[in-house]
DNA sequence: ACAAGTACTTACCCTTTAGTATGTATTATG
DNA sequence: CATAATACATACTAAAGGGTAAGTACTTGT
């Protein structure tokens, strides 16, 4: 497991600007490259953690589980396992994952109007 | 300005995943975590330098103007500057970063609804 | 006996991002 | 002549995130 360290400024942020920006308390949980990503595949159901590796080929399952490990810890989606052999793990969003989803739809709605106006490129 | 490399695992994911994922499309713009609390803070309208540096007194000079920069050449924001000392210079989104709104909204939103929310952390 | 499959773990290293501290140009002001 | 103000730049360091490669446990299939 990876330690978390809880000295650096952007720590130091988290502190008072959650009251200030709710935009922080977002980033605090879904910062980084990979979640949106996965929370995007898991929002069609919930998936084996061969199925989301598949979805995801580029990326390697150390960091896939690292970040399923955080989305866990921030109650962002549930691990179910089936003590089976080999295992069965499924991951799905949790009540409050689900609530996200407008967030990922809106960026996924946002990327496809920008890939078609990517031609005019001046704008402005 | 710092150098930018093009040779890390996510890198190749740009090239296929672009047409798969349209959520990774997004993180290449806006992942890391300052970058989606600044278009926050622009979302009220253009500002000064100096004013989003009060406005986010977290961040530092050089990281500010490090994802500044950044959001300007992936065409979120316009920096205006006019040729007077002391320095008069002002950052707004553009058209594209306007576009970007609902997704901000949708954080903040969602932000504020879990805040409320945190007290029951047992869910499901 | 051995390979295959699942869901990981571990060790090590490299790149990216962030933080600290200091410096720069220009002009107005005391 | 020194200071202040704005919007940066630069050098160096630290932390976080990501990448590579290999290994583990357990059982089914060959």
């Amino acid at each position: 497991m990876t330690a978390v360290k809880e000295n650096s400024t952007i720590q130091e942020n988290k502190q008072y600007a959650l009251e200030q920006c709710p935009v922080t308390y977002v980033m605090e949980k879904i910062g980084g490259y990979w979640k949106p990503i996965i929370l995007y595949h898991l929002s069609s159901g919930a998936k084996r953690y061969s199925e989301v590796k598949r979805a995801i080929p580029a990326i390697t399952e150390k960091v896939l589980i690292q970040q399923l490990k955080q989305l866990q810890t921030d109650n962002l989606l549930i691990r179910e396992a089936k003590p089976v052999v080999p295992p069965h793990v499924t991951y799905k969003l949790s009540q409050s994952g689900e609530r996200l989803m407008p967030v990922i739809a809106a960026m996924a709605t946002w990327a496809i109007n920008e890939q078609e106006s990517d031609l005019s490129k001046f704008e402005e």
